[in-house]
DNA sequence: CGCTAACCGAGACGGTACGTCCCGTCTTTAC
DNA sequence: GTAAAGACGGGACGTACCGTCTCGGTTAGCG
């Protein structure tokens, strides 16, 4: 709202990717807004406020682009996956991730905005493998479980490897999981 | 070595576990161990180095189970993710684990160490899913894609969302990765 | 200035009083003071600057009282004297004197502030010694030597036997070093 | 007595002289002494105690040197002066004095070493000064008083100003205080 | 136009943890 | 059997942030 409210949120996120949440430190945030230390704790009151109300900034869906009409099932999923794996790969989202699975450990509020940012896009995959698999594009089976090992294989290498998953590699994967075209 | 380093090990991890990495405090873990504040920086100097040698700890690989000489490959592979499911729902190294996530993202100490956990679990997969693959007992593919998807669901499911893959559903997620039975 | 500010300089020269400079606990003076141990550095960084600063408090000299105009210079003179003793007995200077020696010897600001103390008080006495010796009420002799020997038969007592000058000692000390009434 | 003893009573020494009492430091004793400092606990059980010990070692009394039959009391009383000034000025009694003055302040063996050290030489001129006013070298007076104005200045100027008295002035402050030649 | 209210910065304050240094005690090694 | 090495619990050091607070100064809106 106010000009230092925007500045403080943005500055939250940088810190947030910067230095994780364990360093976080309410202190540089202000610094980085170049802002007085007591407006921050006028508008939030601790830093867990602060890096919830930081995180709903990241919470803007994009309008889903307009899909072709004659994009095939397959396509989309691959979109979608291809979207999630450059957003872990690039965005602001993925320097903060490890921080979030941290975070939502301790903090219930955390935990709920990272479960529901989790969900949403989960949903859109299951749609979309679930389209796919009743058209036929795909080997019958269940989407959840398709989505999860889908989503998960690439979080995974986010998050547990050296090596996250490449744009490229994304039609492999779904060759693999859900069969081959 | 000497029984206080024990001591000191032990309450890291079970501070790790509690508070996590970013509220991790060598005052409060000095209290668990029951031993001098002095005592502790004396054998680790700082916060990160008694992490990462705590986190040591936890790399003892038990001696993998006499696999009965009859056991098929899918039942391998079945038995490592169970194991890993049920890693991820109760042992220690569960509850450390979003602390890990966070802390290998700003210590490459730790990263190490956690891409190295990844990495040994990860292979015995492989080898189990290429072996399965081999024989014929699993749909022909990339077994390091099939290890991917299989590892990724179970690790996405613990971080997150609120619903951790639990023993009984793994043989429903093999199928659908490696092929119906 | 502030109220902590006051509190916490009385704090200081009562520790240096009880304690000496050794034992100087920073620790102490904040507790002594009933305030926070954080705010005691926000205003003086570390255990010399608050000493130094601490010191400045007795610096303050209480106006010459308005001699009698029929006062001899002798009587000037073993008043001077008089109040040195006394100083020397009964006042926080004086415990906080033998501190004073110690740490002027390490550190330049407490030197200064010493030697300026000690500079001050023996001036008023060289110049009472001159008016008496220029009045023939004295004994010819160099005041400065005189100033000297006084100042220092008190200061020599208080500070390297276990019987420092009294007040009633001081006509005779006077006696013997400018001459007999 | 046994080599490290030695070694280590005269590193005490040197600390004192270097750092002063307040910052006087047993590991850095040890060290100076090329010891370890469990051997330093072993002998003396604390700071106190060693540093008490170490004041002994100053304690050996030079024997007077052979006064030539034929010097004054006069001539007597300067050396006697001269030698103080002198220690004052050079020796490791001096560089250890304003620490010895506080740590007198605060310990009562300690006190009692610097009040007898004190008292030994002041006899001494005292005794001078008495025989020298019974040959009528000296105008008539209290020797008592005479010694501490003369030692008093002495002392006065080493610890409380930036001049101390250096070996020409004795004869200037003798004849003040005791009569002109 | 001037008053009031909000927002802001600066920073004092009591607190807690940091990592460092030294204390005095003790046990364990090795010459 | 004496000395070294060094582990141990303790406690003060000076630093950095925390979250709370009071204090002036600016700006805006409203009377």
């Amino acid at each position: 709202m106010t000009r230092s409210r925007e500045a403080l949120l943005a500055g939250a996120l940088d810190e947030l990717a910067a230095v994780g949440y364990a360093a976080f430190s309410m202190e540089s945030v202000a610094a980085r807004a170049g802002v007085g230390r007591s407006t921050l704790y006028r508008h939030w009151g601790d830093r867990l406020q602060l890096i919830a109300d930081a995180l709903e900034t990241l919470n803007v869906q994009p309008a889903p682009p307009d899909r072709p009409a004659d994009e095939t099932a397959r396509e989309h999923v691959e979109d979608l996956l291809r979207h999630l794996a450059d957003a872990l790969s690039r965005s602001r989202v993925s320097a903060c991730l490890p921080a979030l699975v941290h975070a939502a450990e301790q903090d219930a509020g955390v935990r709920e905005f990272l479960h529901g940012y989790s969900r949403r896009r989960r949903q859109a995959l299951v749609d979309a493998i679930a389209e796919g698999t009743a058209r036929g594009e795909f080997r019958p089976g269940d989407p959840d479980i398709g989505a999860d090992a889908l989503s998960g294989a690439v979080f995974y290498r986010r998050l547990m490897t050296a090596h996250p998953v490449r744009p490229d590699d994304v039609p492999v994967l779904v060759d693999a999981v859900l069969g081959r075209r």
